[in-house]
DNA sequence: GCAGTGACTTACA
DNA sequence: TTGTAAGCCACTG
């Protein structure tokens, strides 16, 4: 049910509406599914999900670094913000 | 119910 | 400017 929805849901369902050629933090992230604070738990989050519809690529550090990913690490994410023309470089 | 873990964030030296 | 340390939150065992 909606109203059992955890925080991993609307995680999901957050990072799942990113349009493409947009990034956003995890604070940001973590703000739109309920806990401003939830930087970390965002990252659990997306760790533990392997769903393609899912652009987790497009959830990067608020220094605006890449951080990490579950298919390919920095390099591979790298790629595919470069890919949408998020970043040039 | 408690403790541990982690793809983070912020502050200070 | 760079590095280290502590804090915060949600989920799992």
């Amino acid at each position: 049910m909606f109203t059992s929805i955890t925080f991993k849901e609307k995680v999901l369902a957050v990072v799942a509406r990113i349009p493409r050629g947009t990034m956003l933090t995890y604070k940001q992230v973590a703000t739109k599914a309920g806990s401003q604070n939830a930087s970390r738990a965002v990252g659990n989050v997306l760790k533990e999900n392997f769903n393609l519809k899912i652009p987790c690529h497009r959830v990067i550090h608020s220094d605006g670094r890449l951080g990490r990913y579950n298919r390919g690490g920095e390099k591979r994410k790298r790629e595919l913000l470069k890919a949408e023309g998020v970043i040039s470089n």
